[in-house]
DNA sequence: TAGTGGTCTAGACCACGCA
DNA sequence: GCGTGGTCTAGACCACTAA
């Protein structure tokens, strides 16, 4: 059970022959695991690397540590399903439910910012905004309406008037050179306004409210965002867990 | 800057140091930490509780890394509040939020699981499942109406006929050792029932519905809930982040 | 008391960003 | 080439659990 490739961390291939020592052993739920030090000389790699992996493990929940007692395999087997605590764009998730993405472009506008834009993205008075007013659709139906707000000065050059691709969010990594690392969404039930039924969202229809601000690595906030989601095509699922964890 | 005190792990210890560091020196956002090996020197431990020190520091997004680069001061220097993706009782939002929380018990009955409760919770086909009907009220007003089903076994003597405290997470905890882990939710939008307005909420009103399985450590499934929440009262908000981060 | 996971040390080499 | 963070080793002591 000797481990040691190259350029694969140590610690994902110890992951990966931990995984399948459960599986050849037939280790059911709650069964205990080999000890770290055990898996030291099983595996030939020191305790810190066996330790990162286990806490990969873990992540995963996988298997689960009590101290003074040993590793247990964790009862539930599945994958864990990702979900709005993962940050995703709204076309990965029309992907993940098994739909055709597709984008009606409603318009691109600069205009002066919201009293709120100015506040959360800490904007400058003489600032503007670039507005993508979009419908999203899944298999060619309705099922988002959204309104996403950048700076204008992170335009280099002239304010783009399409949008190559369906992502916005990868439109953005890839013109300006600015990945999102985190978001704050609030959520809230809605009907359809107006706006959105010329736009094309059929009338009357219960929807969730995403108002979002995502940020880059360093923590600045480039993108404000309010979007309309049909829950009879989006699944929203959270995986809650203890403060400090995963 | 030396640091050792005991029984406090010393890359607690570290972290507030490098707090204090960067108040003490005015370090804005985007300014650079002194490197890790500095801070070996500075404050007189290894690299590795360093390193333990700033992974802290980095899921409360305070800094952030770049290989090759150094470590640097993030721009938004406020404390991340939690949202969704954090485990929390009814009773601690509606705290959170400032009202004083209420409840008054609709009912308490043992009755045969329906199908998607024997197949989420794994239960045998004998098994019955105590299920808790409770009206939840912020400063006396209706915030929301909750079903939670706990499988019967987990009770080893008599069904209980009320429950101490507002908290059925904490009352669980107490009474049948069982603690909750982590818990995967649902959303969705709807509007008030009959048998919740019978409850005393109010009719018409666009809720969200909560759908949720709670689990103990080991993985095991023990709460099979159904809330539903007045989104005036309750504010849902959702840290995201990209895969494998925090 | 023995065995387990949790924390910490000292030292090494590697991969990346930049001048 | 040099400084940075990323990974890995070998070894130590501590805290907790159960016999």
């Amino acid at each position: 059970m000797r481990i040691k490739e190259k350029s694969v961390a140590l610690s994902i291939q110890a992951k990966k022959k931990i995984l399948e020592y459960i599986r050849e052993n037939h280790l059911t739920p709650h069964e205990k695991l080999p000890s770290e030090a055990r898996l030291v000389e099983m595996l030939g790699v020191s305790r810190h690397t066996v330790r990162e992996a286990l806490a990969l493990l873990e992540q995963d929940r996988l298997i689960y540590k009590t101290q003074g007692k040993g590793t247990f395999v964790h009862r539930s087997p599945v994958a864990v399903e990702e979900g709005l605590e993962i940050l995703s764009s709204i076309t990965s998730n029309i992907l993940k439910s098994g739909y055709r993405p597709g984008t009606v472009l409603v318009k691109i506008v600069e205009e002066v910012p919201t009293g709120e834009m100015v506040r959360v993205m800490g904007l400058k008075p003489e600032d503007t905004v670039v507005t993508f007013q979009r419908l999203r659709t899944a298999d060619g139906e309705p099922a988002a309406y959204c309104e996403d707000s950048i700076p204008r000065h992170l335009f280099p050059g002239e304010v783009p008037q399409e949008i190559q691709g369906e992502s916005l969010l990868d439109f953005l990594e890839q013109t300006i050179h600015v990945k999102a690392e985190y978001a704050v969404a609030q959520i809230s039930p809605t009907i359809t306004e107006e706006a959105m039924v010329a736009a094309g969202m059929p009338r009357n229809q219960m929807l969730l409210q995403f108002h979002q601000l995502h940020y880059d690595q360093s923590g600045r906030p480039y993108i404000f965002s309010n979007d309309y989601l049909n829950p009879e095509i989006f699944r929203f699922k959270v995986n809650r867990t203890k403060q400090g964890k995963l």
